[in-house]
DNA sequence: GCCAGTCCGCCATCT
DNA sequence: GCGGACTGGC
């Protein structure tokens, strides 16, 4: 191994040089910004380079000069690839670099998530593989549902075959790059389905590639794989990527799992400008097949690999920093390096222990409302991070109490709504008619009639012949030949629908078809007959979907790329909440996973359910040494998240499935240097009873399926939706808390509200009823262009 | 084929 | 505590 002490290829000054010329102070100044060890790494840009960045060392900032760097020594953006985790990270760094060489250049760098930019690549070269450009993109809901009508026909009933333990099987075999053939015939996978009472996954991974493939259609995992896929059995399509980019550098590389290490490896091979930056301390996705070796083993892949450690952290105080070294240093494999903090020692961390769940929840509003008032915090400083989704429901209700904004991330997000998907599917459909599991979830929304008897028989005759649902629905033959003629003339109704908004792909825009398809499914008109709080909300769902779309052909239109529907839903697949960020969420307390959490950072921060088989989490059975290595892991990453302060919260008992726990402080607790923690007093859980101060936190358990605030529906878990809704029931007439402005009252001049954009000011009204256009600038969102069909404005004043 | 009511099993963590 | 699956009456 080469030592860090060398002289860069290219000296500072001809790159300040180089710079001068251009003029643009922000570049002129961007390596006076770093510190001696991450100027290195920005700088050595030729061969292999691992950067190990601890926590808070300024990662992407090196990520993002490092790319500056290359643009402003000559390199074209578009020969460099590099990949994140994230779209959102990936925008981000785009923006940032864009921000100091201008956006013409950044937009031409190949830079996204791994799914997204080997997604880009698959729809180039889907013809070599068989597959249709258009394919679908199947998301893990559409892969479960798959896999059960699979095991159906193979008549494996699921009690034995769980469909997520099967799905979970193929996709670690597919991210393993372990074909269908190849998994038969692998003696130690046969032993180990066998000792999981599921022998039959190989045929049942058969099966459901061969209907993937039939449908035109790849799940998450075999983005991936079809790339390796490609690139293993058509040199020339690799020589060409490997022509194309020039510079390789990939994020969060400690996460890679197998299949995207093969990729890269074979792209890097003829010149080996390889770049990975990682933090093997915060490896938390081996469950999704993440190998820590990948980093570990980076020096033996390219011997001639350069090493840069960047072990200043300049995002927490120094207490957090030592009492996170204290808890990591319990683990056995890794690179070590010595992080520290040259800020402030701060306060120490807060452990605070409660009696119930729900008293866990009011301490930690009650130290927002305190600390912020003190301290002078937002809300936005705030962070509520906790191991299980599940948890977040009781912080929740205890925010919601305290009248604290905040805002939640994960769940069920927005592409996951049934409304959302119902629509999609519909454009997948129209897009790509094979796509059997959106002919599936369509074909009797809105209801048409055709039962699950029939849909059942249709897909399984389907099946029988080879063909995917539509080819044989399309066949009036062979639908007459096992329909009664009822049954197929709805069935024949269904797909000329269909027919018909597949003519317009060409003509129209993404907007224009995608309005299309949702008045002529009629499901804007079967949601807007439903005049219940949910019925409201989920049209007012589609409402922003359509919103959405219109933005993308917009600004498609602007950029001049191309803007029909089919491109507008090349990656909707692969998007999350995260990148539905809305304006309005500015001053919000954050609710999410540790998981979603990475690479983020807060002011304070509370990890909570800090207890004994919830974190570390004993979910899945008996946990290997490993399995705990990684749970620590990832209290290092929810720890080295806070800038300020940290917080460490338990509570002693606690409803899990609705039954009630008792739980023990976790060990990570005291795996932390007693020197940097403020212990609270243990209190003894026997007592909450008959201390009238702590009613609120005795456990209620609720009758089932009661609800909150008199409803029940998954949209009520949306924290605006909750407090609009709750309001509308409180209104006599329902629909009052909620009226909006009809298009004709508006008029150029007025202030007006938008329920995603904020506040702005009308600027220019045309079009008559009801296709009236509104332009309009708003505060946050700049100018925009809103067709008021759909797009509803409150008016605030004239 | 459809709907409403009830029961059941489950929850890691994410692209 | 929740959504999905199942059931039975129409």
């Amino acid at each position: 191994m080469k030592t860090t002490n060398f002289t860069s290829p290219i000296t500072r000054k001809t790159v300040l040089l180089l710079v001068t010329k251009q003029k643009q102070k922000t570049v002129q100044n961007y390596l006076e910004e770093l510190n001696d060890a991450q100027r290195l790494a920005v700088e050595n840009i030729d061969g292999a380079s691992l950067i190990i960045a601890g926590a808070g060392s300024g990662k992407t900032r090196v990520l993002t000069y490092r790319i500056t760097h290359l643009l402003k020594n000559g390199v074209r953006p578009g020969s460099i690839l590099a990949l994140t985790f994230t779209n959102k990270a990936a925008r981000e760094m785009k923006n940032r670099i864009a921000s100091m060489v201008g956006q013409n250049t950044a937009r031409y760098l190949w830079m996204g998530t791994f799914h997204a930019i080997f997604a880009r690549i698959l729809r180039t070269e889907s013809e070599t593989l068989g597959y249709p450009s258009n394919f679908t993109i199947y998301d893990s809901a559409d892969s479960k549902s798959l896999i059960k009508s699979v095991m159906k026909d193979l008549n494996l009933d699921d009690k034995t075959y769980k469909p997520g333990v099967v799905s979970s099987r193929i996709s670690a075999a597919k991210n393993n790059l372990v074909s269908a053939e190849v998994y038969a015939t692998l003696p130690e996978i046969k032993e180990y389905d066998q000792s999981i009472k599921m022998p039959l996954i190989g045929l049942i991974y058969k099966e459901y590639s061969k209907r993937c493939f039939l449908a035109g259609a790849m799940d998450f995992d075999d983005l991936l794989m079809k790339t390796n896929t490609l690139f293993r059995n058509h040199p020339e399509i690799l020589a060409k990527y490997q022509r194309i980019f020039d510079y390789i550098l990939v994020d969060e590389y400690q996460d890679t799992n197998h299949s995207q290490y093969m990729i890269i490896k074979k792209l890097a091979a003829t010149h080996n400008n390889i770049c990975v930056v990682g933090d093997d301390a915060q490896s938390i996705y081996s469950f999704r097949g993440a190998r820590i070796e990948n980093i570990l083993n980076f020096q033996n892949d390219y011997p001639n690999h350069k090493v840069f450690k960047l072990e200043q952290n300049y995002r927490s105080t120094q207490t957090i920093v030592d009492a996170a070294n204290s808890v990591i240093a319990k683990n056995k494999r890794q690179i070590r390096k010595n992080v520290f903090s040259e800020k402030e020692k701060g306060a120490l961390i807060k452990v605070m222990s409660a009696i119930t769940d729900n008293e866990e929840g009011y301490l930690v509003s009650n130290e927002i409302i305190e600390t912020r008032m003190r301290d002078h915090f937002q809300f936005s400083d705030y962070a509520i991070l906790y191991r299980t989704n599940a948890q977040s429901r009781i912080f929740e209700e205890s925010l919601r109490k305290r009248n604290i904004p905040y805002k939640i991330y994960g769940g069920l997000s927005f592409y996951q709504r049934k409304e959302i998907k119902d629509l999609l599917s519909y454009f997948r459909l129209v897009i790509n008619p094979k796509d059997n599991e959106a002919f599936k979830r369509i074909i009797n929304y809105p209801a048409r009639g055709i039962g699950q008897t029939s849909l059942t028989r249709l897909e399984q005759f389907a099946a029988q012949n080879n063909l995917c649902i539509w080819e044989f629905a399309t066949n009036i033959p062979l639908l007459l030949s096992e329909f009664n003629k009822g049954t197929a003339s709805k069935i024949n109704d269904f797909t000329k629908l269909i027919e018909v908004f597949r003519e317009k792909l060409e003509t129209h825009n993404a907007f224009e078809l995608a309005t299309e398809i949702a008045t002529g499914s009629e499901i804007l008109k079967d949601l807007y007959k439903e005049q219940t709080p949910e019925g409201v909300s989920r049209y007012e769902n589609i409402q922003e979907l359509l919103n959405g779309i219109q933005e993308f052909s917009i600004s498609a239109q602007e950029e001049g790329t191309s803007n029909r529907l089919n491109n507008y839903m090349e990656d909707v697949a692969l998007l999350t909440d995260q990148d539905n960020e809305k304006p309005e969420d500015n001053d919000r307390v954050t609710l999410m996973t540790i998981h979603s959490a990475k690479g983020l950072e807060f002011k304070n921060v509370f990890i909570v359910g800090v207890e004994e088989n919830l974190f570390p989490s004993t979910q899945m059975g008996q946990k290997t040494l490993e399995d705990l290595e990684e749970e620590r892991r990832l209290f290092y990453v929810a720890l080295t998240r806070a800038e300020q302060n940290a917080y460490l919260t338990y509570a002693r008992q606690r409803y899990k499935w609705g039954k009630l726990d008792f739980c023990d402080k976790s060990r990570f607790i005291d795996e932390i240097d007693p020197q940097f923690l403020n212990m609270p007093l243990e209190k003894d859980p026997v007592f909450y009873g008959d201390n009238p101060d702590l009613s609120f936190a005795a456990p209620k358990p609720r009758p089932q399926n009661s609800v909150i605030a008199g409803f029940r529906s998954t949209s009520a878990r949306q924290p605006d939706m909750q407090q609009k809704l709750s309001k509308l029931r409180e209104a006599k007439n329902e629909t009052e808390a909620f009226e909006y402005s009809n298009p004709e009252d508006i008029q150029a001049g007025m202030l007006v509200e938008h329920q995603r954009f904020g506040r702005g000011k009308v600027l220019q009204m045309e079009g008559k009823m009801p296709d009236i256009q509104a332009t309009v600038f708003f505060q946050n969102a700049g100018k925009k262009q809103l067709l008021l069909k759909f797009a509803k404005l409150r008016i605030i004043n004239t």
